[in-house]
DNA sequence: ATGAAAGCGCTAACAA
DNA sequence: TTGTTAGCGCTTTCAT
């Protein structure tokens, strides 16, 4: 291994002139020939530093956890660890991604984020799949820590809700519907009130009445084969479809497909992506407004790294406890600057000719 | 942060009494009461070793990497990281995973290695989501890796392939069938010479004549949709159908609807699970042989671990190289020692009862 | 503009 | 049985 003791023998200079180079702290301290020879020196010994060493002696080790017990286990975790990576990357910082498997209660957990502690890591992401409140593992309670896809008391990072709602029923709108439906799950989940919230205000902006009667809440594995049969049979005039996610879509294709509607033709279904691979394999694709897994990602690691340095890196609100939302649209403005792209899938809605 | 030199004050006595105690090293060196008073103390105090600091010391972090460009994009990944997480916990290591997308080749990925290396990292884990033959990103090549699910010049851990073959037929000739088809890849898959010769020893072991007339290979995409009805029309006798991985075995379940055909009834279908989700969603749900992955994340490692700490960590060969394949049938008997659960679904082969 | 020296927390060889 | 000492590789203060 080469160290700095090797570049300072080799350039005949002291250790410390060495390490002001290296770290780029030479201006003015180092005169530009010896820096640019220690330079050249370690380029060629093809030196690397020893981040353990720095880690120890600075006590600050620039390696972020990313914590998820469903780390893995549905496809949007990428994502969402994708947009954390690039975050940290950008910002010279090492991801390192642990399953705590068994959830946030498990003893196994507890041990995990306690030997990452130990290695000195910076900060935590302790990532959800779904917006849900949740309760931060007891170890995390003394360290920096910005909750992804979750609401909780430490700083949180969630989509946009309304905006997901709005987007949804404006694409269906501009597909052409005027009786659209909304199809929600009857759990309490705090990304519902969003969206109908979204999904209302969409209405409205193109003066298209509101009707309660079009909510309909389901849940496969209670009543749903015999609730949505009766909801086509009560509302035959429905023409659009956006339901809460790419499951109840799936009931919805189904129902539609047994009473011989085409669907992108008589109605048009717009779901939210959960299941990726469901959603591909519909015939057609569904259209799904995805939800911001990777730009969640990548905002909650720039708030971490904002709360480790003590700074605001921009744009990240260093400020702004507890929640932040992710703004579809204004975080669209950053996308260049960011290296973050935004993507609404828009595979397949086509207006409703229903006569 | 509490650190040895508080305990040793604490307890009046030196440092490496301190870290002899607490490393476990004081048998016949250190008297057994100050030992006590030592180890009373450092639990009162909540003593964590600073694992930067021996690390920095030993050279040894305990910190094993698993690499994957897919994580997090399939089910199955997180069934081998919870394999390799467990024996990775079981073994005194820490695992972290790193996504390294784009691939091997990417540069992004290459640095994320690089920082690993910085760190220290013991060992690395790359993984990849199907067998298929594979080249190790350049930064590794100087380094202990076990390459998993894959097959390389690097020590590898695959699936037992035959064993997958045989059990998924033996699987459907349990139910009854006796004119049993395979559905394999055009592709060339390292994966599928071994499951069709496990099919085909399945076969003759009860006597059944194997007949190459019964294999077909198609792929979406290309000609399927007019090959696998002229399938049906060609073999109305076939009662079994042994699929090379779930999307295919959509393909049949579609095909058999269309015809009337019941599935478990008239015909069963087995497959090799890709998608969890799709097989979970199909009615009936796929009967599927699930490939092994929570036991080649858990081999990997113990293997790994043997290969850094140059010994055998028992059961896993330190040698063996360079393919180990993961044989179902015996890890099941290490199932208890290992912790690991072998999963052979069977949600559903009835016996074909067709006349 | 450069170097000497101290020390981050821990380990291990050697001395006592 | 216990303590002294010398680092691991790096950063940083303080001299020079």
């Amino acid at each position: 291994m080469v160290t700095m003791k090797h570049i300072a023998n080799r350039a005949g200079v002291s250790i410390s002139t060495v390490s002001l180079v290296l770290n780029g702290r030479d201006a003015g301290r180092v005169s530009p020939e010896v820096a640019e020879r220690i330079r050249g020196i370690a380029e060629s010994l093809g030196y690397r530093t020893n981040r353990l060493a720095s880690s120890l002696r600075t006590s600050r080790s620039r390696i972020i956890a990313f914590l998820s017990d469903e780390v893995a286990t549905t496809p949007f975790a990428g994502r969402m660890i994708e947009g954390a990576q690039d975050a940290a990357r950008a910002l010279g910082y090492l991801l390192i991604t642990v399953g705590i498997s068994g959830g946030a209660k498990s003893p196994g957990s507890d041990r995990e984020i306690m030997a990452l502690k130990q290695y000195g890591t910076d900060g935590f992401i302790y990532a959800r799949m779904f917006n849900q409140r949740t309760l931060l593992p007891q170890p995390l309670s003394d360290c920096k820590v910005v909750v992804a896809d979750a609401t909780d008391a430490a700083p949180s990072i969630v989509p946009d809700e309304h905006s997901i709602g709005f987007k949804a029923t404006s694409h269906l709108l501009d597909a052409g519907c005027r009786r659209i439906a909304y199809v929600g799950t009857i759990h309490n989940m705090i990304a519902q009130p969003g969206r109908i919230s979204g999904y209302m205000d969409a209405l409205s902006s193109r003066n298209i009445a509101f009707d309660p009667e079009l909510m309909i809440n389901v849940e496969s594995g209670s009543d749903e084969a015999a609730r949505i049969p009766a909801f086509f049979d009560r509302h035959p005039d429905v023409d659009g479809f956006f339901c809460f996610n790419d499951t109840r879509a799936w009931s919805i294709y189904t129902e539609a497909i047994r009473r011989g509607l085409a669907i992108g033709k008589d109605i048009a279904v717009v779901g939210v992506d959960n299941h990726q691979v469901i959603a591909e394999a519909l015939d057609p694709p569904l259209s799904t407004v995805e939800l911001p897994h990777y730009e969640m990602g990548y905002w909650a690691v720039g708030k971490l790294v904002s709360m480790i340095e003590d700074m605001t890196v921009s744009p990240f609100p260093k400020e702004g406890y507890p929640i932040d939302r992710v703004p579809l649209p204004s975080l669209e403005e950053h996308s260049a600057k960011l290296d973050c792209k935004l993507r609404i899938k828009q595979s397949w809605v086509r207006p409703p000719q229903r006569t």
